[in-house]
DNA sequence: CACGAAGCTGAAAACCGGTTCAGTTTCGCG
DNA sequence: CGCGAAACTGAACCGGTTTTCAGCTTCGTG
């Protein structure tokens, strides 16, 4: 099975190459962090990991490489965080408005991440585009399970419905995340959430008077 | 006054150089929307012109100059271009409908537009910046003027929801570009707009039965 | 403790593309 | 036509990076 090292012929086989790869992993995504893919340099990485440049092709064949296991790995980690947020939801309605503030808050908290994402755009797009994809499909799975049990509203257009509707909730979380988050704070995780969920559950149009 | 060149020393004086400055500029968006910016190379630049290398820099200080002028350029032809379609729109709904189709439609007419504005913010951070604020700004105002004309729902949050919304909206348009103009294009701009354009005015909230 | 495997080192090779510039051609105008 | 300015040329320069590799150190095991 690939790890995140990816590669079956670079695995460490002892203690101490399981820690270097770790360090390794974890200066990487600082590096990448801090200074994007093309800026980043491997002297950087091995530097904030402590160990000298050539053995960073102990475990990596290329620069791309690793920025490519560590966008896998931070996909994985940001739908984690998400789900584990949203498990114990009672409807749709309350997942989206959880699930949206602990995407906010997790952007907040981790940067880095959120950049190393965004720039797989241009760097290793088809992982990026994996990356979307299954989080649309899983979203789609769950808006069309809510809108058959009769919680959310149905549309008339049936089935591409629910797709759209999932990648419109995505891009209003990742531009609120990026705008809240990463930007300016000017309004916490919550406040946002509030209204966000409230611009998709009641929506725009006025009623009554 | 600031032109796309954006450097007063290098404007052309004759007609021969406002040509090439011209075809320098397009052969530019075409190299960078097909390659990115670092994959992108001045001599590939100069190729598509049919000008020698050194002529690029009879125009431009540096590869991040040309950059950052086009980022420009496309900022102002995206919001032209949805301005212009939304300027007849009855009210804000209307306008709503009307801008996203407009933009997605825009974006699968120019794919190469959408790619080097979002690649900007990992390669000229402050233009993409603004160009979001500037956006978003301009939407917050519209939404403002549209809740205190009555015309949308007034949240319970007041000021800050103008501007949270604008945000949201944004991102949801430019995801379903991404999705349904770049990406893939199994549902028209219109079919998008309608469905996206149902999820925030009538809400996800089941109303009556 | 011995010894093969694993891990580590960092100087140097290899590569690359942006930028410069001295020389040449073309333009515009009197 | 003549001449200075503008435009154009592309080989060479340059600074930077990634990647390689031969040699050395440490680990794990019998």
């Amino acid at each position: 099975m690939a790890t995140l090292a990816g590669n079956a012929d670079k695995e460490p086989r002892t203690e101490r190459g399981r820690k270097t790869l770790r360090r390794l992993i974890e200066a990487a995504a600082a590096e990448f962090g801090a200074r994007g893919f093309h800026e980043a340099a491997i002297t950087g990485i091995t530097r904030r990991a402590g160990v000298a440049l050539g053995t960073f092709y102990t475990y990596f064949e290329s620069k791309e490489e690793v920025f490519r296991a560590l966008v896998l790995d931070m996909s994985r980690a940001t739908r984690a965080h998400v789900a584990e947020a949203v498990k114990h939801a009672p409807d749709r309605l309350a997942a989206e408005r959880i699930g949206l503030e602990a995407f906010i808050a997790f952007t907040r908290r981790h940067p880095e991440l959120y950049r190393i994402i965004e720039e797989a755009q241009f760097v290793a797009h088809d992982v990026y585009r994996a990356h979307y994809l299954s989080f649309a499909d899983a979203y789609r799975r769950n808006l069309a399970g809510a809108r058959e049990r009769g919680e959310i509203a149905a549309g008339a257009k049936g089935d591409k419905e629910d797709e759209a509707r999932a990648w419109a909730l995505i891009g209003m979380s990742v531009f609120l995340g990026m705008r809240y988050g990463l930007w300016d704070e000017d309004l916490s995780p919550g406040e946002v959430a509030d209204i966000a969920i409230e611009l998709v559950s009641e929506g725009l149009r006025k009623r009554g008077g």
